[in-house]
DNA sequence: GCCGTTTTCGGCCCGACTGTTTTCAGTCG
């Protein structure tokens, strides 16, 4: 009989962080930028992979298969795996200084960057470092982006936006179904309840095996640590850092299990305090295959998960007053897109083509506008010409309208970019803000409502300006900004970009209570970002928003005569 | 160093504004 493999001794994050210090030593040599790029990139691929790369390597599998990594690179894995270090990596930690190759320990830390924290603090470790942070002196003396970087780098981040997870998600899924011979696979928690920041990954299995199952997870990314297992759930931490947490459950129970794994915390408390125990289901005789059935044996009407937060959902489905969320067939055209006009990588009439592919009536072209340049903003007397060519464009192509608006600056006064003569001859406009992200809280919001007031003001583009777990995005009050859209006939946009997801569902919650719709918009820079849609849906739906809320739910004529001012 | 429906070289956004780290790097889409 053949010898069982001995275990891979280097998880597939501990080989890409070799790779990431690479990078971050070539980048303070000013080696070429796109190499040290490269170095980036490829860690990142291997840090992704379900399968070992020391077993790859091993095999003698061709790693220039995967993407991102070629002849050069595949090489210096290889030397890892098989000699344990990379030659170029340790010669470059011995050229630099000591505080510099103590840095290079933390492959996410910008060297550049902490040696002006040092000089500026007069310290010259981490450990240094590490208390500043927790002092607040790193924020106070450098400023929050500065703190943002080091606290990034330095402690260790498992979350991720929602966009990424779904990465993990589907590598989880498919390792379970293809590796582990399991024969039903789904991802509960956060993720199944679409929340935009997913802290841990979890899934409900069903299993003949459990323990093959948790034997062949601890090889998962080459090595997985158990944190902790039982009958039918186990923890692991994966190599990359990410939690995962799989339950087991029999198919007769699947339903009540779904619903346990899927809930928050408050749902499954606010379904205990009603009295409505999960537990009984579990013990009792009856079959519960689906959540439908559980829900209904629990007096209630199904419950959507994007709506399992513990609000008022349980009273609603009690009540069978639940709304009936926004879907993806409910939206009938995007109002925020852009075209090779400004930075936009397709023509209007190719982004018009993709548009109508997906079935919407109608594709609103909002490109920059004039002070933008670096997104290469559309001057006003081409934004004249544009206005004309989209009108000839309508007459000439069918199956879709072309809707004539921009995305025009807030500037820093509260004006808008451009001339109300100009604006007067869109359809409507998208008005954001693209600059002077630190002003106070008071000025911030005063600029807002000044721009509101403006009668060509429509809807308020990414109203906060955050980018989900990189930039907290401007201060404003959030409060006073819905009421004077309110009072002005204002609207807002939650812009499905995975990385803004913008105004968050909290946010979007208040605009609807207080009778102001918002716009699903996609922020589209090519065809294919038009299916951005999806990330936005999700957080009307958490928001509670039914289709009549959602403007791009509406036909053009009925939207028409609601944005009229 | 990687990559190719412009394929073995020459690309891999980029350009003006902001403001403190202070005269250049970080930042905005």
């Amino acid at each position: 009989m053949k010898d069982q493999p001995a275990p891979p001794l280097l998880s597939n994050a501990e080989i890409a962080d070799r790779l990431t210090s690479l990078a971050q030593l070539l980048s303070t040599q000013k080696e070429n930028p796109f190499k040290v790029k490269a170095y980036r990139r490829a860690a990142e691929t291997i840090r992704a992979l379900p399968d070992s790369v020391e077993d790859l390597v091993r095999r003698d599998v061709d790693l220039t298969e995967y993407s991102r990594i070629g002849k050069g690179i595949s090489n210096a894995i290889r030397e890892i795996v098989l000699s344990g270090s990379l030659r170029k990596l340790e010669s470059l930690r011995s050229q630099v200084t000591p505080e510099v190759a103590a840095i290079n320990e933390y492959p996410r830390l910008d060297p550049k960057r902490v040696l002006r924290i040092y000089k500026k603090l007069k310290i010259s470790s981490i450990e240094a470092l590490k208390e500043k942070l927790e002092t607040g002196e790193i924020a106070r003396t450098l400023g929050v982006r500065m703190d943002q970087h080091v606290r990034q780098a330095l402690i260790e981040r498992r979350e991720m936006p929602l966009y990424d997870a779904e990465d993990v998600v589907s590598a989880v899924e498919e390792y379970l179904l293809n590796r582990c011979g399991v024969s039903r696979a789904e991802a509960t928690g956060d993720y199944r309840r679409r929340v935009e920041i997913i802290p841990e990954i979890s899934f409900l299995i069903e299993t003949g095996d459990f323990p093959a199952v948790i034997a062949k997870l601890e090889r998962y990314g080459g090595k997985s640590e158990l944190l902790d297992s039982g009958d039918s759930r186990a923890i692991f931490r994966l190599s990359s850092g990410t939690k995962l947490t799989v339950e087991a459950a029999r198919k007769e129970k699947w339903g009540v299990a779904l619903i346990a794994c899927t809930g928050s915390e408050n749902h499954l408390r606010k379904l205990a305090d009603a009295g409505r125990n999960l537990k009984d289901l579990a013990k009792s005789k009856q079959s519960f295959p689906d959540e439908t059935a559980a829900y209904t044996k629990l007096g209630l009407s199904f419950i959507e998960p994007e709506l399992r937060e513990g609000r008022d959902e349980v009273e609603l489905a009690a009540r069978s007053s639940l709304p009936v969320l926004v879907r993806a067939t409910d939206i009938r055209g995007e109002l925020h897109a852009h075209s090779t006009s400004s930075d936009g990588s397709h023509t209007i009439e190719q982004m018009a083509a993709g548009a109508r592919e997906k079935g919407y009536e109608y594709l609103g072209i909002s490109d920059h506008s004039q002070s933008l340049k670096i997104a290469r903003g559309v001057p006003v007397k081409d934004l004249w010409l544009q206005i004309r060519f989209i009108d000839k464009l309508n007459q000439k192509i069918s199956g879709i309208r072309i809707l004539k608006s921009a995305e025009v600056d807030i500037l820093a006064d509260g004006s808008l970019d451009y001339p109300d003569e100009r604006l007067r001859e869109l359809d409507y406009t998208v008005c954001s803000i693209h600059s002077r992200f630190a002003l106070g809280k008071t000025e911030q919001t005063e600029r807002i409502l000044r721009a509101m007031d403006n009668r060509y003001f429509t809807i308020l583009g990414h109203p906060t300006g955050r980018l989900l777990l990189k930039r907290p995005g401007y201060e404003i009050d959030m409060q006073r900004v819905i009421e004077h859209a309110r009072k002005n006939g204002c609207f807002f946009e939650i812009n499905s970009s995975p990385d803004r997801l913008d105004l968050s569902a909290e946010n979007a919650r208040l605009s609807r209570d207080a009778g102001v719709k918002i716009a699903i918009s996609t922020d589209a820079h090519s065809i294919r970002e038009l299916d951005y849609i999806n990330w936005g849906i999700d957080q009307a739906r958490r928001a509670g928003l039914a289709g009549g809320e959602v403007l791009n739910c509406l036909a053009w004529p009925e939207l028409q005569r609601i944005i009229k001012r």
